[in-house]
This record gives structure tokens, C-alpha cells and sequence, in this order.
DNA sequence: ATGCGAATTAGACACAGTCCAATTGCTGGA
DNA sequence: TCCAGCAATTGGACTGTGTCTAATTCGCAT
């Protein structure tokens, strides 16, 4: 049996440790993140796993990303307001994002340090901390025009 | 006439001194923003200048928002996928966001300290750095059905 | 009063994401 | 092998946010 390290067979059984009956839709979505390790957004998704012959429908892979957050597989990074991406890697870490570009790139988490965050309201929960490096190139931007300039 | 902090000629002010020509629905525009120096989405603001008598347009919110950002007036702030709030403070700070009740909160900068941020590419340039804690009641989540679980 | 550029507007449009009822597929038992 | 039952998938309608456009209105200078 193929044990490459992103299989089917290998993925099913990931699927399977995070409580996901393994499908054949699912594992060729979870088969596009984790074999690129790439942020992708949904209709990125939709599209690679239906290059060649169309087998997996827009419902079905909003319905699986969705379950595969809930069950931490995965995680949504916010960085773009038109669109989530989807992260295959969900160990701690942040992002630095080209917002001309939309390019989304990891920052390892061990280098970083935080200090000084205020303590959390009693009963509430930390779910996650999110660090964003907004950057772009320093050329100057291809002017566009904007309605309403003054 | 009347200066109080956010009367409608001191707001006039400070649009002019942002190059924005004050017309009567940016000065309503901007007061739903600085007198109440909340986190507000679009929609929330289209709904606070027309309370009482409509007199402003979704496409002027929208236009206008977009204009004020774009002279730095406010800023976005990117936390829910579904809408981008809107911002008055555009001091250097952070936030903390309710991802069950989508409250969103400032966190001053002062206290806070990142190191080991990664150098930019060459060429590159730091738009702005987001920090935002993402927190929730630890209290169990009121469980809603989940299409597609497992 | 008139003319003119800027601003505003209604409504069409784009598009991400959700919802739903109907269909398909899989599995376990007779 | 057939069938029942349940889970998963599906097309397509629908929602909500945000953009675009062509037409109108506004504010102001003459
Ligand atoms: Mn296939
Ligand atoms: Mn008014
Ligand atoms: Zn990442
Ligand atoms: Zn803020």
C-alpha cells in the first residue's frame, strides 16, 4: 500500500484520527492543502480538486473545510475581508501578507515574543492570537482611480 | 459656533485637514464614527446616519469609507470574515475580538512589545502590524447543528 | 439666474458563503 | 443478492457585503 507521506491512504487515516469518516471528496480536499502546505482560499480549492474531470461540488467543499476547522485540521487565517484562506498548518505560528499582491507566508512562531497583552475578562478563553505583517512593495502604486476623491 | 469636540464645523476641520471636501453626509459619517470612537461596520453606520430621516445613500457610506481610509482618517480593522469594521482610532494599538458575540476592543500599545518579527524582504515596506487576541466565554458553546459532521 | 465639476443616488451587479430538498452512495443485515 | 437506513453529496436558490454605473442633484462661482 502507498505510505508517501500525503497519500490517500496515509490522509484517510488523519481524517480518521480527527474523526472524519474519509470520504473520496474529502480526502482530495484535505490531498490539495496538505501535500502543497500552501494558504489556499475555497474557490482555490474547488478548483484543484476538480482539474481534469469535475468530482466535487462548491457545497461539498465549503461543508468540509468547515468540518475540518471544527475538528482542527485545519485553520481559517482573516487577513483578506473578500475571502478566508484555509491553513494546513496548525501548529502556532503567524503571517506576513502582501496586501497588493495577496500573497500569505508563514512567520515561525519561535522567534517571535510577545509580551505585555492584558489579561483576559474572567471567564473568558484565549482562542488564538493572530499577528499579521502587513507589507507591500515600496514602489509605488499603479494609480488607480477611486470615486469620491475629493 | 458651537466647538464642542465633535460638533459638525470642528469635524469639517478635520476632514479639510485630510484633503476630504466636508459635504453634510461625510461630516454625518464621520460623527457615527468619532463621537461614539467605536469599531463600526458599514452597515452600522449606514443604519446611525439615516436613524430618524434617511438622508445617506449605501453607495455614499461606502464610497465615503473607502475615501477616508484611503486619506488615513480611520483605518480597516480585518477580524470577521463577513465584514470589515471600521476604525477612528488610527493611533498605533491592537485588539482583542469576541468571536461568539463579534464584540472587538482595543488594546493599547503601549504595554504590549513583539520582537523577532523577521527583516522584509528588500524592497518591501511595513503597511502595519495587526495583533488580535481572539477570545470567547468559556462557558459551552450553545450547540448548533453542523451540516455535514461526521 | 446659469453653468459646471463634484458628490450623491438607486439600482443593477459581482461574488463569497450558506441553506435546502432531492439524490446518491455505502454498509450491514436478511 | 437484495434491501433498508443513514451519511454524504449535489444543484441551485438564496443571503449579505461590497462595487459599479449612469443619471440626478448639489454647491458654488460668475
Ligand atoms: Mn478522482
Ligand atoms: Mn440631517
Ligand atoms: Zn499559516
Ligand atoms: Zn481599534
Amino acid at each position: 500500500m502507498d505510505m508517501t507521506r500525503h497519500s490517500r491512504s496515509n490522509l484517510a487515516g488523519v481524517l480518521r484520527q480527527h474523526g472524519i469518516n474519509p470520504t473520496h471528496q474529502r480526502i482530495e480536499i484535505a490531498r490539495a492543502l496538505f501535500a502543497r502546505f500552501e494558504h489556499l482560499s475555497a474557490d482555490q480549492i474547488l478548483a484543484l480538486v476538480n482539474e481534469g474531470h469535475p468530482e466535487t461540488s462548491r457545497a461539498t467543499v465549503y461543508n468540509t473545510l468547515n468540518l475540518f476547522v471544527q475538528r482542527g485540521l485545519i485553520r481559517e487565517v482573516i487577513v483578506d475581508p473578500s475571502k478566508v484562506f484555509y491553513d494546513p498548518n496548525t501548529q502556532p505560528h503567524y503571517h506576513i501578507y502582501d496586501v497588493r499582491t495577496g500573497r500569505l507566508a508563514d512567520i515561525d512562531a519561535d522567534s517571535v515574543r510577545v509580551t505585555g497583552l492584558p489579561d483576559l475578562p474572567p471567564g473568558m478563553v484565549t482562542e488564538g492570537v493572530d499577528i499579521i505583517l502587513r507589507v507591500r512593495s515600496a514602489a509605488p502604486e499603479s494609480e488607480a482611480a477611486v470615486q469620491g476623491a475629493a
